[in-house]
DNA sequence: ATATGACTGGATATGCTCATTTAGTCAAAC
DNA sequence: GTTTGACTAAATGAGCATATCCAGTCATAT
């Protein structure tokens, strides 16, 4: 019955039908509850053909998660951040909309099970972000007063801290995502700004680093991703 | 062997000393490894006696953290914090020195074990809170264009956010506690403050009102203390 | 060449018995 | 009156046998 002898878009195709299915019903039962076969049924392919895409079930779900990884970098990379505001503004709404993307950053055993003690990829690439944060201070983005080190403990503890209690919140009292995001930035934002402006030139050059830093984010999640769904 | 009649100030005294007792192997071996025969052996009294203070093991545990919670409070009143900023640096250098207060908040299952799922006090006391928070807005305090309940979002996820990601994060690369404490404050005001400074007048009522809250919390916070050691 | 789903073995869950632990009591000792 | 610790009932845990489940394979079908 399965006759085209290779279509590589329609194995792709095929690919990503799997990982909705997968995410679907994980978000419903939880890691641990979600079995390959429900997986197959849900996405309407046979057991054996998951394992033609992937050689066991957590490769399937580090796919799913890089998966995720990419859809919000993406969105950070085309909401073209030119501060740290804007780029946590875009990261944050990212995170605050992808319940997996949260349960991975907060290490929810609700949703994640035994995977919980099992080594992810940190949602947030950390490569390059030392250089990152290097330029900003270079240019006067960034408190001088600040260690490095300090500044990340600072950036961490509060996107931790509002995604945090922003899933312990009762949905009636919650603040609407988009706000949420929109403190969170700007609570990030004040925490670290020198306070005085930045002019033209060095303004320009901070720019250029956020976007690049986005850019190269999203590229290595990219790459990722694609080693994750090549086994086709 | 027992003979004084009653001197409540030695009841007292042996009370103090059960619960440091019970401190000491809870935070060793977690709440429930921790038996009343260990408490009872640590304390050099018998078993029953410690039945004499409390009529649960249970009860003992909320006394145990009332305590540790009255002593928090009474460090921040005695820091006499007249700002936001002096509030939160007194409260959360307190916090990051009190294991059991941090396991509290950050729900540690690790340390409390099967208590995790039992409501019990937060350990910031929310009653009049709201109030102190709207006399902070009047007198300017606070960022106008913060909503009610926006404030105190921002001001929870950070508190929360700093001590999580310093729980999580190994001895060799965390801060020192009170560069941390300092972060934490400084973040704080930032997040909240209007940049535009108070006037004197102002400033004084502002000063007042921190001082009234950090007041009446420790107030509170002795009186249910004193409910949990009365039973003597 | 591709896709399938029946099949298998290892893992996990379930139900059980029996032994140990431990929260809470209370009669006796002081 | 105050403190004690042996005592009890209930809970927890260890050990095991059996049933169920499910990740991963592979002979078969198209």
């Amino acid at each position: 019955m399965a006759r085209p002898p290779q279509d590589p878009a329609r194995q792709l195709e095929r690919a990503h039908r799997i990982l909705d299915a997968a995410a679907e019903l994980i978000l419903r039962w939880g890691y641990d509850k979600t079995t390959i076969d429900d997986i197959a049924r849900q996405a309407g392919v046979a057991k054996g053909t998951i394992y033609l895409h992937w050689k066991t079930r957590d490769a399937l779900f580090v796919a799913l998660l890089r998966r995720e990884r990419v859809a919000t970098l993406d969105e950070v990379r085309q909401a073209d951040p030119r501060t740290v505001r804007e780029l946590v503004r875009a990261l944050s709404a990212g995170l605050l909309r992808r319940p997996l993307m949260r349960a991975v950053l907060l290490d929810d055993s609700e949703v994640l099970g035994r995977l919980t003690r099992v080594k992810l990829d940190r949602p947030i690439s950390a490569d390059g972000f030392d250089r990152f944060f290097g330029e900003l201070r270079e240019h006067g983005a960034i408190r001088p007063e600040l260690s490095l080190g300090e500044d990340i403990v600072i950036l961490s503890s509060v996107i931790y801290g509002f995604l945090m209690i922003a899933h312990h919140t009762p949905p009636d009292y919650r603040l609407p995502d988009d706000r949420l995001a929109e403190l969170l930035a700007d609570t990030a934002h004040r925490a670290l700004d020198p306070g005085r402006p930045v002019d033209g030139e060095h303004a320009a050059a901070v720019a250029r680093a956020t976007q690049d830093y986005a850019e190269l984010a999203s590229v290595l999640a990219q790459r990722k991703l694609d080693d994750s769904l090549k086994g086709a």
